[in-house]
Formats: structure tokens, sequence, C-alpha cells
RNA sequence: GCUCUGGUGGUGGAAUAGGUAGACACGCAGGACUUAAAAUCCUGUGGGCAGCAAUGCCCGUACGGGUUCGAUUCCCGUCCGGAGCACCA
């Protein structure tokens, strides 16, 4: 009987599905340990054999845990409301939801195929009411909370009602849009539409007014997380900034606790790294210059962080969409302002990232006063600046800042360096370094100094204050779209107002076509009766990335249905002890789930202030893919050695036909039509393919699917040799020829066990060397696991195999630890095996072996003899001698006398157990 | 431009509180078994030089310096690759 992994497979896969061996309750007698994987949308191509490198490695790790005594939570679900399918059902008019079912099923059944230890008990979909119905209603509460600053939490918005009813907004610290102060008095004579708009502006969820990405091709509007470059990340279409009413959610009232709530997670410094990066917090001070347009002055308010180089503005700089631009735009000026605002308007994302270089501008014809100097300086507008930070105004100080610098130079403007030595003939001096100068009172001191006594200044004279400004916007949270969830609000008479709680889900309406309505309305504008008790509801859905904000919650307690997570699980399952997907999630997911989280902490219905204690970020697995050479014009291919000597072509080649970088010529021409006739030039008989590293694609011919690696070797096979592949979180190149060594390994662990059908193991003592490999192993398997540090773990079971092998080790107080170490790993063959040890019980319920130091110990140890640093003999000697000892033996040894002849030694260095240094 | 990463054989990668670089695996070469192939097993495999040989010597972790008895590992500079942000005042 040979290894035969598909019986094997099929068998426990059943074996563990029939007996429901990874289902967990809660169970208050053991640790929890939640293990989660970023869970998958379910694309209609299904899943490649790098898609489940995270999710092997999770299983590996919750499977050790498990072994560990741990309660193991570890779940899996899918994202499955998003653009792809809507795309498809406008395509096919094949409804999303049959798409999205009829790809869920395929993925689960890949996700089968590989072994997984998910409670599947508890699996969830994005787009099923029972589930989006928590979605909405953390959409609601949302709604009806605001956020206060002096208590730096989110708060009931009737309070807040209460509150202006009693003393107006003047001593209310919200985050929140732009509004008018107003009185009790005003607010008791406000109608209920002006009431709606005012505390619109304090909504953690709200409806704004704001510049947003437009997509033309999709037809929606996009967060920033899903553009790149002024394309869509889903499509890749052009994007362009345009002003429209969307819901948007105050993400950044949270920027703070964002930021320093990061600091006990076990993230890696790099990831932390592009939060901070894109959490973008700045400290600096805001300050009112004195403008005038010639017939009216007003106060102009700017931000910079660096108040110390007031005495170097030569000229203000306003965002083309600034509202300080039609104020301060002087007759004369008009038409050359306007010209160049719509010139501006009608670029797109894309065309300004292009022309970052180029430096364009327009005087307003107005002037600003320097409230140090008292110096009039021209007032500008010009794209550099945006509008949407700060206050979209800004002072220029060319000297020490490159884009003033270089607008200056563009211009002709004034130059004023502040720094005792900065040469800025050639370019500005940006660094916060150096003494100042031409600055009045700052003269003579540092940077570093003169930043806070300039605010002290601002501060004095009543112009301005201290102010932390941040890169992060809120986010836009409605998309024009059908495939989402639909937003839980009516307007009546023009007035948002929730669908009260008790009514959700309120489902997705069916529609006749997936395209927006003749008039441009969202497609669920085509719904017959989208109405809650005769008004209209709201046609947006809501992004992507509201489903899976929560679903680490949902997951604790899934089929609640009084709540997103009943406070028993949520206080046993607390959050996620390690959470496993790839960075691309590190903007988007991993910031809004965090807020999300935040929020409903604040509202007391999750008890840990962070989802994600333990982030590990799994490396993208390349494709590796072979290439032909067609030479030009003809329909020959020639080999790759020979490919210099004509004028060729490179065309991608299924890498299925290929074996070993040896093209299989007669599978090539079945392939298409087009090759049926190619000729083949090849060399010493073979045809070899070049080869190239590149994205995992269709279009590249390099997909390997990994239901044919199942096939062909076995799900173990897989998992080990993705794991071996190399470190976690790296990205590698996939390349099926190296799985062979994986699959001969586990043909020797069978081989350990069983010899033609009979059993091998054998009962009594086992050999201590035999023991010696095992605890060793145990040592370094344990090791390697909880530093995730597979790759290396699984070259140790090769090596102790191949030992135990040598030793022809068939002792069970050898192979049932040898087994429970290899089952997180191999879980397919290691239930097979522990089996035939004799265990009627599933190996997960095995307790990991116990690392026994005694075993492994040498009472003798190698001490490398060195001569200048120059190694030239061993000497095995007892563990227990003193350096005194090993030195007086050394210098003893003949071959040190053969080395030294003669010369003088100065002194012997011992470093402990590992080498001697002679010095002569 | 800024931030973060990384650079080791033909290939994927081992080894860093500084201590015999290249574990393990693939590939390749040779051998055993076989009528043959596949499978399996064994041996060799960084480069160079010397030797019939066992073996010995030299050079090697992107490049140039530094610290050290000793550097793939620590420090400084340069070059190249990957990722993220990108007029954020």
């Amino acid at each position: 009987m040979e290894y035969n992994f598909l019986e094997i497979e099929g068998k426990w896969q059943r074996y563990w599905a029939d007996r429901g061996t990874f289902r967990v309750d809660i169970d208050a007698a053991k640790p929890k340990y939640y293990v989660l994987d970023m869970f998958p949308y379910p694309s209609g191509a299904g899943l490649h054999v790098g898609h489940p490198l995270g999710y092997i490695a999770s299983d590996i790790f919750s499977r050790y845990k498990r072994l560990k005594g741990f309660n193991v939570l570890h779940p899996m679900g899918y994202d499955a409301f998003g653009l792809p399918a809507e795309q498809y059902a406008i395509q096919t008019g094949k409804h999303p939801e049959a798409t999205t079912t009829q790809n869920v099923a395929r993925y689960r059944e890949q996700l089968d195929k590989i072994g997984f230890s998910y409670d599947w008990s508890r699996e969830v979909k994005t787009c099923d009411p029972a589930y989006y119905k928590w979605t909405q209603w953390a959409f609601l509460q949302m709604f009806n909370h605001w956020y206060n600053l002096d208590t730096q939490r989110a708060e009931p918005i009737a309070e807040l009602e209460a509150r202006f009813a009693a003393e107006g907004n003047a001593q209310v610290h919200a985050a929140c849009s732009e509004t008018p102060r107003f009185s009790a008095e005003d607010w008791a004579s406000m109608d209920e539409a002006a009431r709606s708009a005012v505390l619109m502006n304090y909504r953690i969820a709200y409806q704004g007014e704001t510049s947003v990405n437009w997509c033309p091709a999709l037809g929606t509007v996009l967060a920033n997380d899903e553009v790149k470059e002024g394309i869509s990340i889903r499509g890749g279409h052009p994007v362009e900034q345009k002003k429209m009413k969307q819901w948007q959610l105050r993400v950044s009232a949270y920027a703070e606790r964002l930021l320093t709530d990061m600091e006990d997670l076990e993230w890696t410094d790099s990831l932390k790294d592009m939060q901070r990066n894109w959490i973008g917090r700045s400290q600096g001070a805001e300050m009112i210059f004195k403008v005038s347009n010639g017939s009216e002055e007003f106060d102009m308010t700017i931000f910079t962080t660096r108040a110390d180089t007031v005495f170097g503005v030569t000229f203000m700089v306003l965002a083309p969409e600034s509202e300080w631009v039609e104020k301060l735009t002087r007759p004369e000026k008009k038409e050359e302002v306007e010209a160049y605002l719509l010139a501006a308007r009608k670029k797109t994302e894309r065309e300004r990232m292009a022309e970052t270089r180029k430096v364009t501008g327009v005087f307003t014809g107005s002037y600003a006063k320097n409230p140090f100097t008292g110096e009039e300086v021209p007032v500008w507008v010009s794209e550099y600046v945006l509008s949407g930070y700060g206050t979209g105004a800004i002072m220029a100080v060319p000297a020490h800042d490159s884009r003033d610098y270089a607008f200056a130079r563009q211009f002709n403007l004034p130059i004023i360096p502040l720094i005792e030595g900065a040469d800025v003939s050639q370019e500005s001096f940006d660094a916060k370094e150096g003494i100042m100068c031409n600055s009045g009172f700052l003269n003579g001191m540092s940077v570093q100094e003169a930043i806070p006594a300039a605010i002290d200044r601002v501060e004095a004279m009543g112009i301005g204050q201290r102010k932390i400004n941040y890169r992060l916007r809120d986010a836009i949270f409605s998309r024009q779209r059908y495939w989402g969830e639909p937003f839980p609000i009516y307007f009546k008479e023009g007035i948002p107002c929730p669908i009260p709680v008790e009514a959700l889900p309120l489902t997705l309406p069916e529609v006749d076509k997936f395209l927006p309505t003749e008039s441009g309305e969202p497609p669920l504008g085509r719904a017959k009766d989208w109405t809650y008790e005769g008004y209209p509801i709201e046609k947006s859905t809501m992004p992507g990335f509201a489903g899976s904000s929560a679903y680490y919650l949902r997951y604790m307690d899934p089929h609640n249905d009084e709540a997103l997570v009943g406070r028993e699980a949520n206080q046993y399952w607390r959050n996620v002890d390690l959470y496993i997907g790839g960075t691309e999630h590190a903007t988007g997911h991993l910031i809004y789930a965090r807020f999300w989280n935040k929020f409903l902490y604040d509202l007391g219905h999750v008890c840990e202030k962070e989802p994600f204690r333990k982030l590990v970020n799994q490396g993208m697995i390349q494709g590796r893919s072979n290439f032909v050479y067609r030479i030009k014009n003809t329909n020959t291919f020639v080999s790759l050695g020979l490919k210099d000597q004509y004028e060729t072509t490179e065309i991608h080649v299924d890498v299925n036909l290929v074996n070993n970088d040896r093209l299989d010529t007669e599978a090539f021409r079945a392939w298409m039509p087009d090759y049926a006739e190619a000729e083949f030039i090849l060399e010493d008989g073979e045809y070899i393919c070049g080869w190239a590293v590149e994205k995992m694609s269709k279009s590249m011919f390099n997909v390997v699917n990994p239901d044919r690696i199942c096939e062909e070797y076995g799900a173990d096979t897989l998992r080990m040799y993705e794991m071996f592949l190399g470190p976690l979180e790296q990205s590698k190149p996939w390349d099926t020829k190296g799985i062979d060594g994986v699959h001969r390994f586990l043909r020797k662990v069978w081989k350990l066990f069983f010899r033609e059908g009979e059993s091998l193991i054998e009962e009594g003592a086992a050999d201590k060397k035999a023991l010696k490999v095992l605890h060793k192993l145990i040592h370094k398997v344990e090791t390697d696991i909880e530093n995730f540090s597979f790759n290396t773990s699984v070259s140790a079971f090769m090596i102790a195999v191949n030992e135990l092998t040598d030793l022809q080790c068939h002792q069970r107080e050898i192979l049932e630890p040898l087994t429970i170490l290899l089952s997180p790993f191999a879980p397919h063959l290691a239930e097979e095996l522990w089996e035939a040890l004799g265990h009627s019980e599933s190996i997960s319920s095995a307790t990991f072996p116990t690392y026994v130091e005694a075993y492994t110990v040498e009472d003798t140890c190698e001490y490398p003899v060195s001569f200048n640093g120059k190694m030239r003999f061993k000497l095995t000697l007892s563990k227990s001698l003193t350096p005194k000892e090993v030195e007086a033996l050394a210098l003893a040894d003949p071959n040190c006398e053969k080395y030294l002849a003669g010369a003088p030694v100065k002194k012997v260095i011992v470093v402990p157990a590992k080498i001697i240094n002679i010095v002569y």
C-alpha cells in the first residue's frame, strides 16, 4: 500500500465535516484564541495557487493553538457585494446574486479540498440580508451619533439636540462640518428642515457636499483608497474630481485615536507607517492674514507648520476651489482668473498628476498684509494648493519651501532667505535646521526654537492658534450602484430620516436593469415602489468596505438576531488575536474596520478598542510565465538559446504546456489553431522556453490552479509546499517543479509507518539518537510556528525524517509525537497515521508534545581554534571546561604546534563554547 | 521627491545578542535497478588554482569604505530592485 493521498484526504475531509470537528463554542474553561483570514471576494475566476497562502498559514497556526490547549475561533466567509458581479450583470443580465452564489459555491469547493479547519457553521456572506441588517444597523448608529471632542467619543445626537435647545452651539466642541454659530433662541426658531440641516453637520454618518472621485465609466463615486494614480482600482477606469452631495463617514474625528492606539498593536512597522502616512498628522498653527480686494477687507485664515518663516512670506496662494478666489479676484483680473479656474476644473485627476512638475497660476489682483511686517504681498491662485487640506489657502515662503520656490521662480516673485548661510540661488532650503535671520524678534534662534516662539507671538497677538491637521479625509460612503447594501434612509419632504431598526433589514429591491436610469439616477431608481411609508428611499448603496468593517465581530455570534454580537460572545472572544491578509488593505479596510470598531466601542457594543491585535501580511505569490520566441513573420519558433540569431517576438505560452522550461511541442500545436502548423528550431532535441516572474493572471497564461495540484500531489503536499516556498511575508514566484521534493518527504513519512501495507509501528523504548532527533524537531517546530517561520519548519521536518529513516526508527514513542507535530502542516496524512497508531479521536484533540532539553544536550562541544582570526582546526572537548582549560588544551594540541610553528603567543581568546582565537 | 523594504549558487531560499556562508529543496551531472521508460535509491554540484589521489590553497553574501582577532550580520557612503504616499504648506 502506497501513500494514497486522494483516498486519505477525501476520507478525512468527510470525517471532519460529518463530525463537525472544528465547531467551537464558548468554553470558559479554556483560553480563547481568534485566528482570522481576510475573507475573499468570490470572483468568477476561482482561486489560484496564490490565494490560499495566507489561509494555509492561519490554518497551521490555528491547528497549532488547538494542540496547545486553546479554544480556537477560526471562521471563514465571503465579501460578497462588489463591482465585478455587477459589471458582469450589466453585460449578461444575470443577477449579481446568482453569480455570487455560484462563485461562493466554487470557492467553498476549492477551499474544502485544501483541508482547512474552519468552523463553517459561522460562515457569513456580506450580501445576506441577515448579515447586512447589521451593516445597516451600524450605519443608523452613526447617523444617530456625533463626535464630542471634549469627551473624545461618540455621543447620541438626541443629547446634542438638547444642548442646542438649551445653549445653542457655541460651547459644543464637535468634530463637524463648518456650521455658523447659533443661539438657543435661533434653534427654537428653526423649522424641521433647518434643524435637520444643522444636525447633518454633526452626525458621524452624514450627507454633505464634497469634492469626490467620480468615475464616469463605472457611473459611481469612489473612496480615496479605491483610486490609485487617477485610475479606479476595480476596472482601471479614469477618475475625475467632481463636487457632489454624498453620504460620508466622519472617520477624521477618530484620526488621533487611530494614530495613538496603533502603538500597542503587533503590526509590522511598515504597515503602521503606511497608516501613519495616510492619517498624516501635522502640527502647526492657523494664522489670520488681513486681505483686501481694494474695496473690502477680510480676515483670511491659513495653516502652516512653519510659523517661524512668516518674515519670508512674499505671496499668498489660494486653491482654485477656494471660496476666497471669488472674493479676492479684482474686476480687471476676473477674465484671466476664470479662464484659469475653468481649465483647472476640466482636468482629470490623472492629467493633474501628469503635470505635477508644471507650475501654473494666476494673480487675483488682491493683496494680503503680513501680520508681522505689515508688508503687502500679492494673492495668487494655483493648482498646487489643495482645497481639501488646511484652509485651502497658504502663505508662501519660497526660500524655505520647494513648491513655493518653483512658483516664485516661474512668476518672478521675491525670495527672502531666513536662515543663516542658506543658499537659495538654485533651490529652496527646506530643512528645519539652522539659525534664523532677517526675522525680527526670531533672529538668532534655531528653527526648533523659533517655531514655538512664533506661534506664541501669533497667539499673543490674537491672530491665530496652535492647530493639528490630518490628511485623513472622511470616507465617502455612497455608491451609485446596485450590488451593495441599501441605505436605511428615506426622505420626508426632502429631510433624510432613519428607517427604524425594527424594520431592518431593508432588502435590496429587484430592478429590470443594473444601469442608471434615463434621468441619471442610480440603478435603485428603477425599483418599483422603492419607498418607506410612501416616502422615497435613498437610491445609492453602500461601498465594499461597509460589509467588511465588522465581519470579525459577526463571526463571534453569527446567528444572533438581536444584536450584531451578543455581549457574552463578545466578552469571551473579545477581538482577533491573529489576522492574516495582504498589505493592499493597509489604507482601506484596516482603517475603516478600526474606525468602525472604535465607534461601536464608544457606544458600548464591543469591549475592545482595537479589532486586530496581531497582523501578519502574507506576500503575493507571483506567477512564473513561460515564453516562446517566434521568428518575425513566420510560424517558426526558436528555442531560448538560439533566439539571438533571429529577429523574434516573445509570446506567452501556457505554463501547463511546459515542464521544467521544456515545451511540449505537440501540446503547443494543439493549444491554439494559429499554432497548429508551428515549426520549431530545437537545441539538443528540445525546445527551451524563456521565463519571467510576473503577476499571476489569465492573460499571461501562468495561472496554476490549486485543484490540479491537489489531484496530482494532494492537499498536504500543496500546503507544505506553499509554506516551503519561502518566508510568509515575502512575495515569491510559484514554480510547480519544486513540489516533488515536498511530496517525496510525505512519502518518506508514510514509509516510517508502513511497508507494503504492513504496519511498522513498534512498541518499546526508542533509541537515544532518535529521541534527540525528535526533541530537536519539537523545539524547532514550536519556535518556528510562534515566529511564523513555516518554511524553515518544513526543512526541519525533512532533515528529521531523513535521520529517522536512516535510524530505521519505528517506535511509537517517536512516531506519535512526530505525527502531532506534523498535523498542522499535513492534517490529512496526520489523521491517517494517528488512526494507524490506534487512536479513535481526531488528532486535533491531541496535545502538542513537550520539548525536553535533556534529550538534546551534547556533553561535548566543538571549539574552533583560530589564529589571528583565521580558523585552523577544531577541538572536540567536554562542554564543562572553563575557558582557561580549553585554552590550555588548545595550545597543547599537536595541530596547534604545527600552525604556530614557534611563533610567540600574545593572547588566547576563548569565546564561550565557540571559538578560541590565538593572537601571535 | 519622501517613507518603508530588500540585494546570498543555475533556481526558491538557510544561517544574523558578529563565530566553519550556501542548511533544506529544485535543477543539473554521473551511477544502481529495468529489455526500456517512469518511479525509486545512491554520489557529486559556488568559482578558481594545484594534485593520479586523499587533499590543499586562493576568491566569494550588489559595490566602496569603517569598527572588530573575526562582518552576509553592526556603522557610513554609492548603485540596483520592490512596496506605499505623492504638490498635505
